[in-house]
DNA sequence: CCCTATGGGTTTGATAACACAACTCACTCG
DNA sequence: CGAGTGAGTTGTGTTATCAAACCCATAGGG
């Protein structure tokens, strides 16, 4: 991997979940499923690589492997804290691909706590105001090694 | 391409942003760098993948490619209203890898426009509560094909 | 005019990642 | 006994990625 390039956190948690079917072998255990066939069949990763991917995601704490049954040896993939966390960016790059990618309407809608259905904005979490690029700045940059 | 598993906007999202080094060449763009060899350096990537990345998002629209000189003719990648919306997605990630990937404190961070250190949160805009997993049910589910 | 530098890429050849099908193992069920 | 299920692994190609070198247009200095 690369050791060079500007030292950042975007890089570093890509390199747990930036390769193909990471985020969404991911969001298939965040939506509930939990066992392999069933993260293979509803991603269409081939095998070979969804068993290394979801090696990678319980080495880097993302997932839990739990061996539900023992004879036969059977095995679930359940969310971690960390999984729990990278939901809202899951939810966020969803939005995306509805505006942005996607023509016609989103095959997936989730229903909040509240009632309506979830449209996700991302705040300051200490004002509430919404988060536009020019109203930012940076205090610290990471540099370039 | 994969063109089975889920119907979804995330693997859609991610056909355009999802390979390697494309986000990160994203992140240069949004901190205000605008030239090829200045977004090569920073990033880490090689220069014949990153000229294919930054092709690929000129042609998703998420980057504008423009000349802003004729002789010698040079050009510059400027973010586009999609490449905007995906600020937030970006920041997500980062506070991510800050708390579940990196170890030490944050290379990167921000200030937002009210004074304080930025920390984002995603909430529900309709009532403005934060998304947790629990509190969240699909009211429609991409099929798999 | 020649040499070097800059910006923005392509080309080349080696290495790594990925895809697909078939196979294994450890059972259970009929 | 044979078929089926769950969870992978193995074998064999194809494709993508990598680093380094090269190319083109032009500017500036000697």
């Amino acid at each position: 991997m690369a050791a060079r390039g500007r030292e950042c956190s975007i890089a570093d948690a890509l390199e747990v979940v930036g390769e193909r079917w990471s985020l969404l072998a991911l969001r298939e255990v965040l939506l509930g499923e939990r066992r392999f066939n069933q993260i293979a069949e509803n991603t269409g990763a081939s095998r070979d690589i969804l068993a290394a991917r979801l090696r990678k995601l319980v080495d880097a704490g993302v997932l839990e492997k739990r061996q539900y049954e023992d004879h036969p040896p059977r095995f679930e993939y359940l969310p971690t804290e960390s999984a729990k966390a990278l939901q809202p960016v899951l939810l966020g790059l969803m939005q995306w691909g509805d505006r942005f990618v996607r023509q016609g309407p989103p095959p997936t809608v989730y229903e909040h706590d509240c009632g309506e259905e979830l449209h996700v904005k991302s705040v300051c979490e200490h004002c509430g105001e919404p988060i536009a690029s020019k109203g930012l700045h940076t205090v610290r940059l990471g540099a370039v090694r």
